[in-house]
DNA sequence: TTAGGGTTAG
């Protein structure tokens, strides 16, 4: 009280003489102003004020106004009058000052942060010669610490004589304010070196700078240290090494501390809470309130902060609203800091509609409230909500920042929503935030995931500054936007300019095995071995799908089982990749291990595994699957789900039954569930079905092409010519071009492509006549050219021509031309293999005793001795 | 003359 009291019975200004009688000077130097006898609430400070010797002679008042400058400064200062302080002191003689004053009027510009006026203050002690006791020195560097001037501080502080633990304590503090952890500890050494004694206030202080350098060696040295020092059992100590030991990742040190902690306070016990929720151990943290609560010990609302983020991390809803409760009883929850994270803890835990009743009841909301519930329905797949939220920021112009930006980007990706992000881009250009690194990540994410690459790229070609995200996000958007040469050449341009991380190596591995460039993927495959990448998931599963989509999956089942700890994705990829090469059964066993570990399967698990039943015809199996997705799994069939199923009835025959399938799906069926009983329509060659069914597919997907030409190619194996010639006029009509067919094969890390019909490949020649002796030798072991998937009404002769010019066999003939004997001869066709080309691959494995492994759109072809892997089902 | 250790979301 008498520190602050005093200013309530201040004289005016200027001073009244004939109220002098009045005046009093208090301990700190200051005037006041002597109660009426019926001021009894602040008569407890006079009994520490000496009465002031004032003469009742006019001259000699006088000759005080005149000469007691300390007096009238100090006045001055206690009321904030730095102007005329100033002016005072400056007018001052030197012998007339007092070291108080100096003090005084230091701490009055360090109050308002006037560096001027405090340096100042600092030229005239100078000039004055006035010796830098331990007081004033320590006004000095306080003063220009709290003015930010800490180099100054320093060199006062350095130039000081004597000097106590106080501003030593104060010297390291500011130095960690201002992130110098290391001149933190570096002084530390040197109050130890000269021989400082040091307090529970150093270790404090110390012990935080270590835990930001991450310095946990020397963080055990001064635990010893402190130790020795007789420190263990102080209780500000032991709660800073607790944190110290949290925030070093070693929570059983810090546990071990707690345990032995006798006289523990609220500040120990928040300390363990948070420790263990920030190290990822929200459960403990959890168990540790629990426990306080118990035993009765007083929380605050540090303690209910902490226990709502364990609640949040741990998606503990139903204790995240008994402390919500406590938070009402306790008032806590009025603050707007805490509402945000009361809202954010229902957003994590699931309950959506409770964050909103959170949000709606806050009287004051700000950008954090607003981000958290855009980010709550972002999680929650409700990206149109967040999207509606956007708008309602809007109306209520609530400024976004950078967080806001991304959260709100990340809706847009999530749902696709191209127009609204570029709405989100233009604002990001009127606000100048497109320098912002953070900002163009999320933008070029956006554009990736909403399928446009040249907008992604556009935004990474004008950023000045790029990171090792910007990099990945862009390979990455490459490898799933079906771009995967440009992702290679990414990939490529990073090389000259950082090193990738193992991000990097998730994101291009896919580009590879799109391509089934497995000689570019093995490269890769050696840089992650070199780096040591092998350990990370996402990594290891890249490569097993890379190894799967290039055909080895003897390479990639062998990498599959070094997996120590096989994730969802890692089953599916194996799953899907036997199911591509036709080991329906291995696929049903690997599905079965994988229940076995405990691992529950999703939506796409069950793709994967439908997708295996049926390209190996195992038709119980599949529907046996199906059952148990709805029925065990509760998982709705999506289209994908519809579309195997249709896939595996027709392929094993049952086309009506696929057909009544289809029409009573509870969804409407798309053009590739039609498309998958066409195929059905063909193997089987019902003409008269493949009608009715091709006339929906038309109507869904009027202008793919491919499915006129199916339509037309079951014509023409009929031998329905007429047919096949109003199929081709249709399609001349519409002015559709058939999809032209391409085939490629990686040699020497080289891709060669090659089209159908094209035959301006240097080596054409060569190929062409291997071609033709190739047949020969075919006819003669009795094989008949399937000149009906020729498509042209044409003689016998020409349609064989027509036949030798499809891309597979120019690469395969390519292949047998160029790869040394006995290496398997490996090629990706970007359309389904024809039934000719299928035929000669056969042939050609026996004859040449060459393996071809050909990947097409729809599954992989393995040919050995004149047998293929597919058994008939492509 | 003065201080520290626990908490706050997107």
């Amino acid at each position: 009280m008498a520190k602050t009291a005093p200013n309530l019975c201040f004289p005016p200004l200027n001073l009244n003489q004939n109220r002098r009688e009045n005046l009093f000077l208090s301990k700190n130097g200051c005037f006041i102003q002597k109660p009426s006898s019926k001021t009894t609430l602040l008569s407890p400070i006079f009994s520490s004020c000496t009465p002031i010797r004032i003469s009742a002679s006019p001259a000699r008042s006088i000759d005080y106004q005149l000469t007691d400058y300390n007096v009238k400064i100090l006045r001055f200062c206690e009321l904030g009058n730095l102007h005329n302080a100033m002016e005072l002191l400056c007018l001052s003689e030197k012998s007339e000052l007092e070291p108080r004053t100096y003090t005084s009027v230091l701490q009055l510009c360090a109050g308002l942060k006037s560096l001027t006026d405090g340096k100042k203050v600092h030229s005239i002690v100078n000039s004055n010669n006035v010796v830098l006791d331990e007081l004033l020195g320590s006004k000095l560097v306080s003063f220009y610490a709290t003015c930010g001037d800490l180099k100054e501080a320093r060199r006062v502080f350095d130039g000081m004589g004597k000097k106590n633990v106080y501003l030593w304590n104060f010297m390291v503090s500011e130095y960690a304010k201002t992130g110098d952890f290391k001149e933190s500890i570096r002084l530390f050494k040197m109050m130890v070196e000269r021989g400082i004694e040091v307090n529970s206030y150093t270790f404090s202080c110390v012990l935080k700078c270590l835990a930001a350098l991450g310095g946990l060696k020397n963080g055990e040295c001064v635990h010893g240290y402190l130790l020795k020092l007789g420190f263990g059992c102080c209780n500000s100590v032991v709660n800073s090494l607790i944190s110290f030991y949290f925030k070093g990742r070693r929570p059983e040190s810090a546990c071990e501390l707690f345990d032995k902690l006798t006289d523990r306070d609220v500040i120990s016990w928040n300390s363990m809470i948070s420790g263990y929720v920030s190290n990822g151990l929200a459960q403990r943290g959890l168990e540790i309130f629990k426990e306080m609560l118990r035993l009765g010990v007083e929380v605050d609302s540090a303690t209910i902060v902490s226990v709502l983020v364990g609640c949040a991390n741990s998606g503990i809803l139903s204790l995240g609203k008994a402390v919500h409760a406590l938070a009402i009883k306790s008032c806590f929850e009025r603050r707007i800091n805490f509402s945000n994270t009361l809202l954010d803890m229902y957003s994590k835990c699931g309950d959506l509609d409770g964050a909103l009743r959170v949000f709606e009841k806050m009287g004051e909301r700000n950008v954090v409230s607003w981000t958290s519930m855009i980010a709550g329905y972002t999680r929650d797949g409700q990206s149109d909500g967040a999207i509606r939220l956007l708008q309602q920021m809007e109306k209520e112009s609530v400024k976004l920042d950078v967080v806001a930006i991304t959260s709100i980007l990340h809706a847009c990706a999530r749902s696709g929503s191209l127009d609204n992000g570029k709405d989100v881009h233009d604002y990001i250009k009127a606000n100048d935030m497109e320098s912002n690194l953070f900002v163009c990540n999320a933008l070029m994410d956006m554009y990736a995931k909403c399928g446009s690459m040249e907008d992604a790229n556009s935004v990474f070609s004008s950023m000045a500054v790029k990171d090792i995200i910007s990099w990945n996000t862009m390979i990455g958007g490459y490898s799933k936007n079906c771009l995967p040469n440009e992702a290679l050449k990414m990939f490529a341009a990073m090389l000259e300019e950082l090193k990738p991380d193992s991000r990097t190596m998730a994101c291009i591995l896919p580009a590879c095995a799109s391509l089934s460039a497995l000689e570019r993927g093995k490269e890769i495959h050696g840089h992650i071995l070199r780096n040591g990448y092998s350990s990370d998931r996402h990594v290891a599963n890249a490569l097993v799908d890379l190894y799967v989509k290039c055909g080895v999956l003897g390479l990639a089942q062998l990498l599959f089982d070094m997996i120590p700890s096989k994730d969802l994705v890692s089953w599916t990829v194996m799953i899907a990749g036997y199911g591509m090469h036709g080991f329906g059964n291995e696929a049903i066993t690997t599905f079965n291990e994988m229940r076995d570990e405990g691992i529950e399967p999703d939506e796409v698990s069950f793709i994967s595994i439908l997708y295996a039943c049926s390209h190996s015809g195992l038709l119980e199996e599949g529907w046996r699957f199906f059952y148990i997705m709805k029925n065990d799994f509760n998982i709705e069939p999506k289209l994908e789900h519809y579309a195997c199923m249709v896939d595996l009835l027709s392929r094993t025959g049952y086309l009506s039954k696929a057909y009544e399938f289809i029409e009573t799906m509870p969804i409407a069926p798309d053009a590739t569930i039609w498309g998958s009983l066409l195929c059905g329509c063909r193997i089987y060659h019902d003409v008269e079905l493949a009608e009715k069914v091709a006339e929906r597919v038309f109507e869904l997907e009027p202008e793919n092409t491919g499915y006129y030409v199916l339509l037309a190619n079951i014509y023409a194996e009929a031998e329905k010519w007429e047919e096949v010639k109003r199929m081709r006029e249709r399609i001349g009509r519409k002015g559709l071009r058939k999809n032209p067919g391409c085939s490629w094969i990686e040699i020497k890390g080289r891709v060669n492509l090659f089209v159908s019909g094209n035959n301006s490949h240097p080596q054409s020649k060569k190929i062409e006549s291997l071609l033709k002796k190739l047949r020969r030798k075919m006819k003669e072991d009795g094989y008949f050219p399937k000149t009906k998937y020729a498509l042209i009404d044409a003689d016998e002769m020409q349609k064989e021509m027509a036949l030798c010019g499809h891309s597979e066999k120019l690469v395969m003939a390519f292949g047998l031309l160029t790869l040394p004997p006995r290496k398997t001869i490996r090629v990706t066709k970007n359309l389904r293999v024809c039934g000719d080309c299928h035929e000669m691959a056969r042939f050609m494995s026996k004859e040449t005793g060459r393996e071809i492994v050909l990947r097409d759109s729809n599954r992989f072809h393995h040919f050995k001795d004149g047998y293929c892997s597919c058994r008939g089902f492509w």
